[in-house]
DNA sequence: CGGTTAATTGAATGTAGTCAATGGTTGTGG
DNA sequence: CCACAACCATTGACTACATTCAATTAACCG
């Protein structure tokens, strides 16, 4: 939350990019010249709300943003959680009005890249399939979102929230897979499994009898092939190049 | 599910993505042009298994597709339906390992589209965006779904999708929006809507007192605004032009 | 027709939601 | 430094919704 610079975001966004796709120095170059805003944002701040027009994208430099989505009795369902470095809106870009809204989970410094700006840098066919592939990574994520609200009950779902979130920590620096900061309220977690507040704190109750933890904003998790069992996780839908290492196939898709 | 021929399917296609996004005559032919390979499919087919690479992606010519997650103990959520003129696995350029599986709902004809070929298509960055843009709605009906399956009950989950169903009918031309064929059986339909097959069918025996049926795998809405309204439907998340004219804004967004 | 699959219903069980109240923590101002 | 307020976490009792198991009826296909 102190101290993060525009060209420090977009290094971090750069990064993540590289997870999935190869750029050239040059195509690194044209992201790190982009033109953003840094802008400063309280705990469970709304960015943007459902329906809004928008001519930027948001980029996370620092805390936890939500998407989500909000029924006529004011109760929201959580679909996406965004980490530093990743944009939160590149959506945004091929479609300007977006059916959902962000929030800012815990305070968060946020980068707004103009539309513009990134239509030009997808102008580079390479750069262009490389936010492609990042929005399909985030529909992928969604996807397997869906099928957990879906198919799964309470403990298993929360199980398999908390092996995503380790996992995508890791990938990007920020703990470790059993051991990570997840700074957001009961209440907030319980927009993302699809519970209410009380079933979510009578699930986590559960989950400590599993080795697994939520205390001080903080994630522990004491054995974690016994979770990943329980919560029938796979990260395969991640598209996180480890696990393609792991297989044996290329680390990187070609661009 | 006779007769049609790749070009056709692929003008099918050109008309989804023209209603979202501009393409001159000349990128229209590219389209028109591109190789595919015709196949027929039965009923239940699975056409892709999760975790499975691909080198083509799978435009829908007739039938009706969908994508799916399975849980350890067999179990199904269906997490998207692909009608005719949809590119099921438009994803699957940028990233040809998809972590979930694809199968034929009704007897359907699908158009295998070599991945080589759609990524020479998108070097033509109008092209691109019209692709990204494709993307980008399906993962806003995703994030719908998501939405619905985490935070809605039965009766209007299942009544939402009658309505999101009969939109996008509507909008390729398959029926209206208060009555089209939705060739799928009751079990297929609770895949989707996160239930069981038991409580499915009595959740449309509940619906049918709110004057919706759906019997001979044919819907039947008899008073849209009361089902809108009981399903909380906001057709903004499909992207559909027809709903920003009514805003009064652009039809359609710059390439 | 006969056999198979799909749809429908009943009864019992189980999971999650609702309502309501009690602890606990944190932060702030007296 | 304590008192208080505000928010968050936790628990109990009850209700409601959805699943499971089991059986029956209807529709479809060869």
């Amino acid at each position: 939350m102190i101290g993060v610079t525009t060209p420090e975001a977009l290094r971090l966004f750069i990064d993540r990019l590289l997870l999935r796709s190869s750029l050239s120095v040059a195509q690194r170059a044209v992201i790190t010249a982009l033109p953003g805003r840094l802008s400063k944002v309280p705990a469970c701040h709304d960015i943007i709300l459902p329906g809004e027009h928008t001519d930027h994208a948001c980029l996370v430099a620092s805390g936890l943003v939500a998407r989500f989505d909000t029924m006529a009795d004011g109760r929201r369902q959580i679909v996406a959680f965004y980490l530093p470095g990743e944009m939160c809106d590149l959506h945004s870009v091929p479609v300007p009005t977006s059916g959902w809204g962000l929030e800012a989970l815990a305070g968060s410094t946020l980068v707004f890249v103009p539309h513009g700006a990134l239509r030009e840098a997808a102008s580079d066919p390479a750069i262009a399939m490389a936010f492609w592939r990042d929005t399909v990574t985030d529909g992928s994520i969604l996807a397997k979102w869906a099928a957990n609200l879906g198919r799964k009950q309470a403990l298993p779902r929360l199980a398999h929230l908390f092996c995503e979130m380790g996992m995508r920590m890791e990938g990007r620096g920020l703990g470790t897979r059993t051991e990570y900061d997840l700074p957001i309220t009961q209440a907030q977690l319980a927009d993302a499994a699809g519970l209410t507040s009380v079933h979510l704190n009578r699930t986590l109750k559960a989950l400590r009898h599993e080795g697994v933890t939520f205390a001080g904003k903080r994630v522990r998790i004491a054995d974690w092939a016994a979770l990943t069992h329980l919560a029938e996780f796979d990260p395969v839908y991640l598209l996180l190049p480890e696990r393609e290492a792991a297989l044996g196939t290329a680390l990187r898709w070609r661009a």
